[in-house]
DNA sequence: ACCAGATGTATCGTTCGGATATATCTAATC
DNA sequence: GATTAGATATATCCGAACGATACATCTGGT
């Protein structure tokens, strides 16, 4: 429509729209829904971010909206420009900056130390615990995607899950060394 | 001083203060640059969250503060409260909750489907080098450490330390097995 | 005497996140 | 057939987080 230029930055939640945009049109609502259930596990994203966002890529260009009510109620759904796929590509081909971890059983496992001694190996226990959880949730995950209709499993998304669950079974596996080898120094 | 009593949630800003105090007491400034050299890579805090917290501390008893002006420049040294430390301790035997990733590279190899097939497994290389040189930063601050006069090995601080490299040796070999894989794939 | 860099405190603007408000549609229940 | 729970859809609010930066003082080197 207008004169769109692909921006030399994309907010990382520009570009998990236009990431889910590549695969087919959608609505706010869908975007956060597949985040949800897909990139939430490395990458998490709210209304709050989806809507605003949406308007910014649509006043750039690199989307286009259509009103599609259903029924009584108004809907618009979003799919890419042209401009927008460039971008798309032009940011994947970009090599990757942020990797920022949020684990509070590791800031635990860290001030250990403030507990008396024999406690200390409860916190890598809390982080087994925690991790199994998280692979509990991916299982579901996974199920939920392999029983749905038009799932293609050569895709590079699989390959994300697969990498959840490897790094949930290393995690565990990691702890538990180190609690026998805690356990270990206790006897001697 | 005042009736101080054991908050039964702390913001995770609040636990990492808590933490450092307990080992020693600290100004804010100080607090900040144990944060970058130590826990940055699982949680992060900035200025913005440390001199408020501490304020907050203050006031509700956990944490007391004593001026220690160094010349003409002011200066305000924190120290935990037996308060404070039965709040960390009693944070410390809570079950983990918050584990966050926020993985640029693991978002462009979900993505990569919208790349030309051939290129796809570059989002793959572009995660090898991000934890590359993910490692030699650890490395770095795993040799600044050690150089340290006052450095206890047998701390369970030097545990995180490991846990990260381990890390980013584990995602290297994860991402170089998928790399054959798919260039396997490509000749075939 | 000067200056670069470390120390120390603080705040600003932007983004993020969780919760929530509002409204409509769908499907199941009674 | 009426009621109701839950999914769909859009949007906004507020507090928390983040990165950058302003400001002042001290320290060490030239």
């Amino acid at each position: 429509m207008n004169a769109a230029r692909i921006p030399d930055s994309l907010s990382p939640t520009a570009t998990i729209i236009l990431g889910f945009l590549s695969q087919r049109e959608m609505s706010g609502y869908e975007i956060k829904a597949e985040v949800d259930i897909s990139t939430r596990f490395f990458w998490a994203a709210s209304y709050g971010q989806i809507y605003p966002e949406l308007k910014k890529l649509r006043a750039a260009g690199l989307v286009e909206g259509a009103d599609r009510p259903q029924g009584g109620r108004k809907r618009t759904v979003y799919r890419l420009t042209p401009t927008g796929r460039d971008a798309l590509r032009a940011w994947l081909r970009r090599a990757p900056e942020t990797l920022e971890l949020r684990h509070e059983g590791m800031l635990k496992v860290y001030f250990a130390d403030a507990l008396p001694a024999g406690e200390r190996v409860e916190t890598l226990k809390g982080m087994v615990e925690q991790h199994r959880r998280h692979a509990a949730q991916l299982e579901q995950t996974k199920e939920a995607v392999e029983g749905d209709e038009a799932h293609d499993e050569s895709s590079w998304c699989d390959l994300v899950l697969r990498f959840g669950l490897d790094f949930d079974d290393w995690v565990i596996e990691w702890c538990e060394r180190e609690i026998a080898a805690a356990e270990e120094d206790g006897r001697a």
